[in-house]
DNA sequence: TCCCTTGAGTCAAACGTATGACTTACCTGT
DNA sequence: ACAGGTAAGTCATACGTTTGACTCAAGGGA
């Protein structure tokens, strides 16, 4: 037989036969773990629950007199009131959390994203949920999911599939896409074109003839932007460029390494890598070809990771404002669930070339 | 003047006077995004709310029929139904969220832990919420807070800091920690004595006398301990050490090299670093002071992160299982929550030390 | 005296789900 | 023909909040 422990208002804690959730408790006086609800502090107050939430909530503006404010302030502290979430959410219909769906959450690009997504969340008093879509093939179902069971007010995907954002069609107004596949539906974007631009006209500028371009093997549109800017670059100037030129890989440490080699030793005498990792790999590549950086291949990279500074020489690369860029995304957000923004234009987030020692000129050596 | 609509089960949507969330419609029809709900789909199906819920939650076990369930089940799916999770949580009292404290996002090692706990956790049914206490000075009162308002349903803190775990102490049945301050109190701790002694033992073995100690410089047990098994090695195995060899910084770059430059400088041979970053720093440093790696210059890593591999020469480093750790730490805070678990004793993680180019004999130059 | 205002609260109805206690119709064995 | 059993559901309540509608007493003017 189990107990239900109803409350009393003069007795405290009185057990009554019956059953529940409360019934783990073995005697009346047990109330260890019970967390405080509104109506705790209420009775403690020999005022209204009612009251308690208007207080509470600073919605008691001419209804509630100053001192019985402050009492009920007082004793919910004393108490350690906490508001229930889940009861709040399910009155009001919106929660205070938020996902932001990053590709791969081991990139430490994507980590300081992250960091600055989250105190921006933060300020707004909001929370942020992690999803790493590398590792969850389900990720958009179950994003969208969340979002119809508000178990999240909105989320934050940076660089979507196509096909991920497809689904995300009907729940739209609580999503804002970084990078977005689909053209003019991103609510943050970068400026690769200007970026990669400077990439290739420092490139040109020292000299270099035959310029390499070293891209990531990941379907997305910011890669594929990458490669054609690069390209239109090339096209734009004057220079000649090959196919041979043009190597692709994963982020793995040795398939790269091994992609970039095939590159080198087709004779460019610069790579544009599409990412510091890869631009890592080339060094590692040149290191296995008996060439040294930048006197006999200059090398960018791009993101501007701590990487770049640890490499040896200190690499070259196109700095990306990663807390600027969490920051907007969760700016874009917010707005968007107030219902204030209408904005359809994305914010942009301006991208610049970071000289460091990876480059040099070509034919001086 | 605003509508509220209440739902009949004969007429569908009927449009009455009053006010309400719904009010927002403007029509009797207008259903557009209103969240599906457990009654929709019992309307739809001709049976009452708690059938709907019985089926869907598989506790229709002699209860429901064969083909009552299929059509419910299948309703469900075609209105799209998601049951609403706060209210979930309101009525079972537990949450399906888990927090995971880390001290800070940034640094790769930590996105890989991350992931694997997600993934673990997903497995199980649970979402993880991303806590970075570096970028949070409240991160433990708020964590408190989450627990106490069922926002989550438990957390786990990596490498807390003491005044943290004493915060920690009334919610302790829902926290797993690891590497926690308080001896006992991790639910998951790493052999780093083990570690550090075969990474002295190694560096001795190559006929090292000058052995140097790189410490991060931060207030946590596992720096204390990496140093104290540092120490504690070098003695056993009579070596000498000096004041002067000992060494010690925060991640950040510049600074790092410089506390790098002057440990090398007094002359020890061989450097064991507490962390892959710190090592890159010592990389840096020894170029800067014309010493090659691993000829003039042995250094040992710890944490063995991707940059490991892409240091030249490649870091020889102790590697820490990110991913087994993350796992266990779900695991661990999983049977926690259940109830299931007594254990006391936290689960070691076994660490190894991976050797590579970065490390070579003491007087063979 | 009576009516009206104002300050200080209280009431009660949702929000969507989960679940123990009922109900009802049908079947089986004697 | 009837007690007893079982299969298939339904009912009602509670979880803790929020908030528009209401109450009630005291004070003020005419």
């Amino acid at each position: 037989m189990t107990y239900l422990f109803t409350r009393d208002a003069s007795l405290g804690y009185v057990s009554v036969e019956g059953s529940g959730r409360r019934g783990t408790s073995v005697a009346g006086n047990d109330k260890a773990n019970l967390p405080v609800t509104s109506r705790d502090v209420a009775r403690e107050t020999n005022v209204s629950q009612s009251t308690v939430s208007l207080v509470l909530n600073g919605k008691a503006e001419g209804r509630v007199s100053q001192a019985t404010r402050e009492l009920i302030q007082a004793t919910a502290a004393r108490l350690g009131y906490q508001p229930n979430v889940s009861a709040q959410m399910l009155r009001t219909g919106v929660g205070k959390t938020l996902a932001f769906a990053v590709p791969d959450i081991q990139q430490p690009f994507f980590g300081e994203v992250l960091v600055a997504a989250e105190v921006a969340a933060r300020e707004k008093g909001y929370s942020v949920l992690l999803v790493d879509t590398a590792t969850d093939p389900l990720w958009s179902e179950r994003l969208v999911g969340m979002i119809r069971s508000r178990l999240i007010a909105g989320c934050i995907t940076y660089t979507p599939d196509a096909e991920a954002e497809a689904k995300f069609a009907d729940v739209a107004d609580r999503i804002v896409m970084v990078e977005s596949e689909t053209p003019g539906l991103s609510g943050v974007d970068l400026t690769i074109d200007a970026a990669m631009k400077s990439v290739v006209g420092h490139l040109a500028g020292l000299g270099h003839r035959k310029i390499g371009h070293f891209a990531a093997l990941y379907p997305k549109l910011t890669f594929r932007s990458r490669h054609a800017a690069f390209l239109a670059e090339i096209e734009r100037i004057g220079l000649t460029t090959d196919p041979l030129w043009h190597a692709a890989s994963t982020f793995e440490i040795d398939a790269a390494t091994e992609a970039a080699r095939q590159l080198i030793a087709t004779g460019v005498t610069a790579i544009a890598c599409d990412d510091d990792l890869l631009a890592g790999a080339a060094y590692r590549a040149a290191r296995q070809l008996g060439l040294s950086i930048p006197d006999d291949l200059s090398v960018v990279g791009f993101n501007d990771v701590e990487l770049a500074r640890l490499l040896h020489p200190e690499l070259t690369t196109v700095n990306i404002p990663a807390d600027r860029l969490g920051r907007e995304a969760i700016r874009r957000l917010l707005s968007k669930l107030d219902g204030k923004s209408t904005r359809t234009k994305p914010t942009m987030v301006e991208l610049s070339l970071i000289l460091r020692q990876s480059t040099a000129r070509h034919g001086n050596g």
